[in-house]
DNA sequence: ATTTTATGCTAATTATAATATGCATTATGT
DNA sequence: ACATAATGCATATTATAATTAGCATAAAAT
């Protein structure tokens, strides 16, 4: 009986979530900052932050200050840019 | 007097949820679905599509839901995934 | 060991995203 | 031109994200 875990295409938005959290985690320790530190520096509450990096539900708003503030916002409006230009209508290859 | 207008580093958080409303719109147009269809197979209602193809604010879950919709969710997921190496512990180059 | 400091959680409140309805405007099609 | 469909927006309501405060546990520092 084989139980098959983390299949190619079992992404869930859930999953995603957990991502996003555990890399906040990541980025915000690594510069030494609080939970409280970096809601302060962001003018959101510690607990907006605990629910960011426990993958609980958050707005846009929320998610792109994070980015923001740890330098890679940019990199996320490029991934748009190269999905909208792969998808724009003078582009089918 | 000069107006400087997109400056290069002149990225808000505003800008960057305006263009994933156009990149929504466009993925929709180019799937040939109206505001209501999209929302309905995505269980959001139409209000919800055009708010956030306005650039309004909306949630991680709809951000997600629409991503995951239009096959684009995964892309995402391993750009969380290089940030996530980028800065792990055993990895300073 | 024991005092700080940081994190996690539980309510309760406030702010706001999501929804529903109606109407105006704008395409789209015939 | 007209009719139909799709979009935009305003208001009101509901659902839920964000906040605050308090307390319990866990980590860190002394």
């Amino acid at each position: 009986m084989h139980k098959i875990v983390c299949m190619e295409g079992l992404l869930t938005v859930g999953g995603v979530k957990l991502k996003f959290g555990e890399l906040i985690r990541l980025l915000r320790k690594r510069q030494g900052l609080t939970q409280d530190e970096l809601g302060n520096k962001l003018n959101l509450s510690r607990i907006t932050i605990q629910n960011v990096e426990a993958g609980r539900n958050a707005t846009m708003d929320t998610m792109l200050l994070l980015m923001q503030h740890f330098e890679v916002m940019s990199s996320y409006n490029e991934l748009l840019e190269t999905w909208i230009s792969d998808n724009s209508y003078d582009s089918l290859y």
